[in-house]
DNA sequence: CCCAATTTGTTCGTATGTATA
DNA sequence: TTATACATACGAACAAATTGG
């Protein structure tokens, strides 16, 4: 026996939300809102489907639909027997969904991060540009080295917008256990969603380059990407130094999962 | 009053087929290789979706499901009130889904193609293992010059396996209307459906370099790209240079569809 | 311009299968 | 074993877009 639960208490019946979108959608901006406004934090399980559906007064089926889409968009995750769960971060998810550097001979292997720098520092014109923030604004600058195979790849160098990383120190960064984003979502709420990455070829610069520890001058990648949460909010700006004299920048388009 | 049509001729009920598969998916398969095999060709109109249910022996739902991956994976387009249309190459699908060199304002366009090369000639170790041939098996090669805004951007060299492309000639790719992937689909029956692409920067060539109007040694994208037909069968191996002095490799991460 | 037929899109409700604890 | 949860499947009804008369 179980008390018929409280998602009644977490919801309203939709409805009146809808204007000229379908139901199910009414739905899914519904459970998204409740996430994002942390009702529920990651690794939470929702209500059940009939439970929710009940809550919201729609079908089963309807609900699925908005169940489906955030599955989709790997805002939360299904599992059969157990429950649906708001997604949280983990090696797995960087791996697969923001990590683009693997091995020329295809394969992927988790970096090691070395945290170079730390520093707290005002925004530039470009960094304000990326995160909607004004130039001068107060921002976070952290600057990472990422081996893979022990050999140096990667040097990033991270903005963030202070006011979202309150309280944010280098210490947390240092000890932190798992990946940086887990951080941004355990440590500050922050969940990233998804990003765009533009990259170009440029000459490696002097600090790249020693870092790197190829020659100043040689050709790399420069990836600048923008991470984004809910609504599309750029939470994170990074400049990646990639070095591809032994690494790719790999980019698989259209797989909507599995085509089997 | 309407013929009751011809989905019974084209399709026999499921089931048998489906060992441990969901229902829909085994309905999936069957439209898959339907398509595969052309008896569909792109732009054709499939049964409608009650003629298809009632071919398959299942009902509108499994067979909506069904259709459902279809049109994720772009194999399918549906449209309310005409049908559900084989995909057909267009600009548009080019641009959007194998196109992503845009310019550093974010401003996309559609490249202006000019041919430079054609030849017929043997695989190189390269080509064959993205190929899935044998060195030395026939390809045809082909190498364009793409321009946007009239500035040469991209240089590309192009491998298809032979095979596949009995009586290409020059001519018909100079002569094309559309694009190359609309070429292979009207004229070889070979439909693009996904790539895999690989780019590292690389000090630009002498040929390359000439052809871009660039110095030799400039660092460049070099983007390596592997196009996929049906069961992810390699039918093109691209080397493309990038020029990104202007413009950017552009990598949209995780858009299964619009985050409203 | 409107009407009717056709087709996909949405929603409902129910029943059964399967994985999990 | 039992209960719970998601996964699959069915069938029906209405809404919305499109087309042709």
């Amino acid at each position: 026996m179980r008390i018929p639960s409280d998602a009644g208490e977490c919801f309203a019946p939709i409805a009146a939300v809808s204007a000229g979108m379908p139901l199910y959608r009414a739905v899914k901006r519904a459970l998204l809102s409740a996430i994002e406004e942390a009702r529920f934090a990651p690794g939470d399980a929702l209500p059940a489907e009939a439970e929710l559906a009940a809550a919201f007064e729609v079908s089963v089926g309807t609900l699925r639909k908005a169940v489906d889409e955030l599955a989709a968009e790997h805002i939360v995750v299904r599992r059969q027997g157990r429950g649906t769960f708001v997604a949280r971060h983990d090696a797995t998810r960087l791996m697969f969904q923001f990590f683009h550097v693997e091995r020329s001979d295809g394969l992927r292997e988790l970096p090691a991060v070395e945290l170079l720098t730390f520093q707290r520092t005002r925004a530039d014109e470009t960094a304000a540009q990326a995160l909607q923030l004004r130039v001068g604004d107060p921002v976070v600058e952290i600057e990472n080295l990422l081996r893979l195979q022990g050999r140096p790849v990667i040097h990033d160098r991270i903005t963030l917008p202070a006011a979202l990383f309150r309280g944010l120190a280098e210490r947390r960064i240092r000890e932190r256990p798992g990946t940086l984003y887990q951080l941004y979502q355990a440590g500050f709420g922050i969940t990233v969603l998804r990003a765009l990455e533009r990259a170009r070829a440029v000459a490696a610069d002097r600090v790249s380059a020693r870092v790197l520890g190829i020659a100043a001058g040689a050709p790399v990648i420069e990836v600048r990407r923008t991470a984004l949460s809910f609504s599309d909010r750029p939470v994170e700006h990074r400049i990646s130094i990639v070095d591809t004299a032994r690494h790719d920048y790999v980019n698989v388009l259209s797989r909507p999962g599995a085509v089997p």
